[in-house]
DNA sequence: ATTTTTAGCAGGTATTTTTTCCGCTTATGA
DNA sequence: TCATAAGCGGAAAAAATACCTGCTAAAAAT
């Protein structure tokens, strides 16, 4: 499918607060309440909008000790990387994990309630893991910016 | 304020899909439409919930290659520092800034189209920017796991 | 060049969902 | 023990979504 001018900017709208009116759209983009929502469908269907998720503040919920772990496997074995990615994508502190280029495998994005909690995810749920080599891991002091928008 | 077990499982819900109804929250949850209602406008005021957004696929709008951009300034000084924040910030290819301890000072996730686009991005965009000392690039061969979800 | 077809949109309506209101129950504290 | 407040359920009102019909303009076919 293709996006004209009109779809990117409803997608700019529904990335930064999902939550508007087909009404309330309409009028940011001069178009009927109908041709708002067949858009809408169409981006839906299409899958270029895969899902709407409410997102909820870290440090409300104990979870603002945001950690980056970089990790070296032993061997570079398909059973061991798809073993090694399936485990870690399991561990629900573990936001992001993304195969990489470079010294490193893989990166890991950790959010936790501290620094203790953050000592024992890497004692109890990573090291357990098999096949990882080394880590290294970065902490953040202050989160500059962190958003979910592709800008289109 | 505080939330109970029930809270717990909204937020997970909400997280997950926040298209849900209230009617189909009601039953997963056991509860009335109108305590979800409540327990929900109860989340949203006390800022536990910052926001409902569309998330989009990446891939759909060429935005699919993904770097990691490591960064060292040259120089701490407290004006170079929010200078290079409130900068690097505009940027909309750059979703995530993060000031971290370790060798480097910042950590930035990058999508644009392709390799190309970030040689571009960084030639003219990042580069551009002034107090920056030193800068390496991560690339992402695979994403394994990138979830906005915080379980609680 | 003319007709046919298709895509996109507006207006109206039915359906669904959200929001509000009211009363009941239970926990909390004076 | 009584008063107060918090949380919940049910019902009604308000709002939003989903669907239908028909119009128009652009694209495709003859």
């Amino acid at each position: 499918m293709q996006t004209d001018g009109i779809d990117k900017k409803l997608l700019a709208l529904l990335q930064d607060d999902s939550k508007r009116t087909n009404k309330e759209l309409a009028g940011k983009l001069g178009l009927s309440v109908t041709a708002v929502y067949e858009r809408i469908r169409k981006l839906e269907r299409a899958g270029v909008i895969s899902k709407y998720v409410a997102l909820v503040k870290p440090e409300k919920v104990d979870r603002s000790f945001t950690a980056f772990c970089m990790i070296k496997l032993v061997q570079h074995t398909k059973k061991n990387v798809t073993g090694f990615e399936s485990q870690v994508a399991k561990l629900t502190e573990v936001l992001e994990v993304f195969h990489v280029s470079g010294e490193y495998d893989y990166i890991l994005k950790v959010m936790v309630k501290d620094m203790e909690a953050y000592r024992e995810f890497m004692l109890n749920k990573l090291t357990a893991l098999e096949h990882i080599g080394s880590t290294q891991s970065t902490f953040v002091i202050n989160p500059v910016k962190n958003t979910t928008v592709l800008s289109i």
